[in-house]
DNA sequence: GATCATTGGATCCTATAGGAAAGTTCGTAT
DNA sequence: ATACGAACTTTCCTATAGGATCCAATGATC
């Protein structure tokens, strides 16, 4: 609707300098995908539930048509399903087959991109590695952090090593996958041990250190120890929300 | 046109009597998303023209509104990129790096799949392989198969190579690269040799057999040939967009 | 003659309206 | 009381209209 404020109704050469912010003219659709994606992975709208394209218009205020668009594309990442005169639905949640064969899928490219990352690994990418484990490793005193931010940082430190291995189809069959964001349906109400970041960092030092064999199994490591310590126990405990 | 003008607005639901087999309500947007890949793959819409929403609708006869849906979700395929305020675009062919980082993706999981495959081979799962590779192998004398009929044969064996490993997050991850397109896009106005037919036969032996290793070498041996001797020299020959 | 501002055309983006189909509910007959 | 049928409601699906934006062409000015 309206333009941030006066000055910048030139996209970027406002002044002549070129600031570049690029006032992201992308949008709605794209605001409603994510909006909608954040209902889907904070339970407001639970596996299996119905998403109108008339009631998510009116919910959000806008007209059905991004709506549609953003549905569609959320189809093709299956997050949700469609029926052709019966509207949308949420996806279920992953059954325990289907954790496991993702997980088999993770061993299968994840290790092998953490070896790469190691063999390539420059005084840059150490940096930005670092960096993000420190982003979330260091005040961890005085707060728990949410486990929303420590998911966050888990999808952007195992998609960072996907792209310091080099391999853009690595990281891009990664986050097809939506691992993350399936895994926090399964239990986004709780706790997350302090297991993971101390994984993380093991994997972090070894790609640092290029050495490709400790890297790849620490990351092998981290998976087999998430799939079997914290993931597989949720299908076979009693469904408690408690923290 | 206005709504549903009278001759064709009916499809067949006319009298209560609904006998007609499932009506296939199913989809305009489908059928639109399947004109536009068509149109992609056979270069009447180059890599890097214009995808003009308006225009495509009153080429394919419908409202804007399929078509921008079918958009979005070819955009989330990466098979069309969109410019914010500029349109749809097709996507450029791959580059060679991104070609071999492609085939790079496949050697790390096609060969396990083969490998899978044939350690849980069941004489069903053979029968399929076999009939997929007879639908394709029998009259080779009398006349050429298309390239087109070849890619489609080639695309069905690999997923389904994929599909009895078991995993579906393998096949998942291997059709959502849509690698067939990419490569039907670089290619398509050769002649492919028999080579292909004979090394998928190999592999359908190997994983027939129960043979894991041997399938493994095969699906190996078939994508570093496919890219070392097929692909890759397109790039370094003379250009080809002459016809 | 070259550069910049202005105008025109085309396109995208959003919103709204109307027709069609499916699910649901209520009423009636057995 | 149960089963069947009809009407209703909700929702999807398509089409069209209007506002905003970007690219291209033209004319004016230095």
């Amino acid at each position: 609707m309206n333009q941030q404020g006066p000055g910048d109704a030139g996209p970027q050469s406002a002044d002549g300098f070129g600031i570049e912010v690029l006032p992201r003219r992308q949008a709605l659709a794209d605001e409603v995908h994510e909006a909608i994606k954040a209902l889907l992975m904070d339970h407001r709208i639970a596996p299996g539930d119905r998403v109108s394209i008339d009631g998510m218009a009116r919910e959000l205020g806008v007209s059905p048509t991004p709506v549609r668009e953003a549905l569609a594309r959320l189809e093709s990442a299956e997050l949700v399903v469609k029926a052709p005169l019966r509207g949308y639905r949420a996806a279920p949640l992953l059954t325990e087959q289907q954790l496991e064969d993702l997980y088999r899928f993770r061993l299968l490219i994840e290790p092998w991109a953490a070896a790469r990352a190691a063999e390539g690994i420059s005084a840059a990418g150490a940096i930005r590695l670092r960096a993000e484990m420190d982003s979330c490793d260091a005040p961890t005193e005085s707060g728990y952090r949410s486990y929303k931010e420590l998911t966050a940082h888990d999808t952007r430190f195992h998609l960072l090593t996907a792209e310091l291995a080099g391999s853009e189809q690595v990281r891009l069959a990664l986050e097809r996958t939506h691992c993350h964001l399936h895994i926090f349906r399964l239990y986004f109400d709780r706790a997350v041990g302090s297991k993971t970041l101390e994984e993380h960092r093991a994997i972090t030092e070894a790609i640092a250190s290029a050495d490709a064999s400790a890297a790849e199994q620490a990351m092998r490591h981290h998976l087999e120890a998430a799939f079997q310590q914290r993931l597989r126990p949720l299908y076979h405990a009693p469904s408690s929300t408690e923290r």
